[in-house]
DNA sequence: CGTCAAATTGAGCCCTATCAAGAAACGTGG
DNA sequence: CCACGTTTCTTGATAGGGCTCAATTTGACG
């Protein structure tokens, strides 16, 4: 939030942004119109942080324009993506409800803007909009599925898996070519820069994949799909 | 679900049942009234399965009596525990909105009654009770929380940090005895049996534990907080 | 062309999963 | 009360995966 460039919320179209937003996918365009007015837009350079760990909670961000990472952070430093949001998705989803700082920090890996919803708008339109109730506990439904599915594979599957299910996703929802480096390739299957790159350089030599600087493509997605029975959500 | 034994729903008296679950804290009792009628109680014995993974649902499940456990199941057969429930606690909080499938699956620890109550009466109770939806978003925010965490420590942490931590959070929730063996310490620590009781082993020797067949007593518990300063959650 | 981030590769070692076997505690049925 | 099977606990040996540290190369960008 700091450091943060306010905008004109017009620039973006903030109605379309809402509209696409899965949380309030399936909403009259009409009912959104209570909502519009309190959107505040704010601009972030690549890399910057848009709200650090443990940092509490005064309303619901969207992204609105670029690729947010939202990532888990331990006490040691370390970090795990745990959410790639681009434009409609929620990247503090809880936040609102209960106000408390969390273990999550996210920043910006592309130029970004965020749509902020103030929390006690957006939680009386929340209670207003039982629809909204239903896709927001479809979302954070996904999301601890996900969570609980990474631990096991941590525990049972080896880095190269868990590379191979990370790639996979990833191809799915950007397509390619893939854009993120070994270290935050790492970040994503849970493991250090060096295993991920040297889990890549095994695929690349099996012919699945094609690797340069800071992207990946994927040459063989079908063998990819072949080994992730559970896909990952991201 | 399944070899269910169906019993009257009075004698475990469903009224305080829901007034002290986390999910309707903070209610009125009078508001509470138009749920009860709703309740169906089934009870189970232990270790009999309460609903298997990749099961639609239907209905909130709340535990009246005994504990459940909620375990991640993976393709191979292995299992973590993702969930202790005891009285008051919902199995299946995501259940009722999506009904789709998941993960999960609820295994009896001891002899067990269990709460159901049908997807649309629960759902249309949420919507019309703000409180409801803020308590359930303030559980589930802490469940991904808490995955999220724990797949950080299955990263970072040796067996050793993951069982003492296990070990303070059961702790907490039980006090001593820990009723426990092994085998479900292993899977709340997300490794294997041998390693836990290795594990173990070690922390008798430096005098923080004391174990028996089946439980666990703390002796030094100040000791086994200093390695937990983020706390697991079940 | 200098600087910096990213990728690559290697050597070493620690942790822990796996396999195996035995001891101890418990419950059951005779 | 005892014999037996079952579960739990304990311990050992082994091997392999992956993290760590370290050095080098490549590519991008000003």
């Amino acid at each position: 939030m700091r450091h943060a460039t306010d905008l004109p919320s017009e620039g973006t179209g903030s109605q379309t942004l809402l509209r696409h937003s899965l949380v309030f996918q399936g909403l009259e365009p009409t009912d959104l119109h209570s909502l519009e007015p309190c959107i505040d837009m704010r601009a972030f350079s690549k890399g910057e942080a848009i709200f650090p760990p443990s940092e509490p909670c005064t309303s619901l961000l969207l992204v609105a324009v670029g690729l947010v990472k939202v990532s888990v952070c331990s006490s040691s430093g370390r970090q795990i993506t745990y959410l790639l949001a681009e434009r409609g998705e929620p990247i503090n989803l809880v936040g609102p409800f209960t106000g408390r700082p969390r273990l999550l920090g996210a920043t910006a890996l592309t130029e970004t803007r965020v749509a902020s919803i103030p929390q006690a708008p957006f939680l009386s339109f929340v209670y207003d909009h039982p629809k909204v109730i239903h896709n927001i506990m479809r979302i954070l439904g996904q999301a601890i599925d996900s969570a609980n599915s990474r631990i096991i594979d941590m525990f049972e599957k080896p880095v190269e898996l868990r590379l191979m299910k990370v790639l996979h996703t990833l191809h799915r929802k950007f397509g390619n070519p893939i854009p993120f480096t070994g270290f935050e390739l790492a970040e994503l299957a849970g493991t250090t820069t060096e295993s991920a790159l040297r889990a890549m350089g095994r695929l690349r030599r099996a012919g699945l994949v094609r690797s340069q600087r800071g992207e990946v493509h994927i040459l063989n997605a079908p063998e990819l799909e072949r080994h992730c029975e559970e896909p990952l959500w991201v």
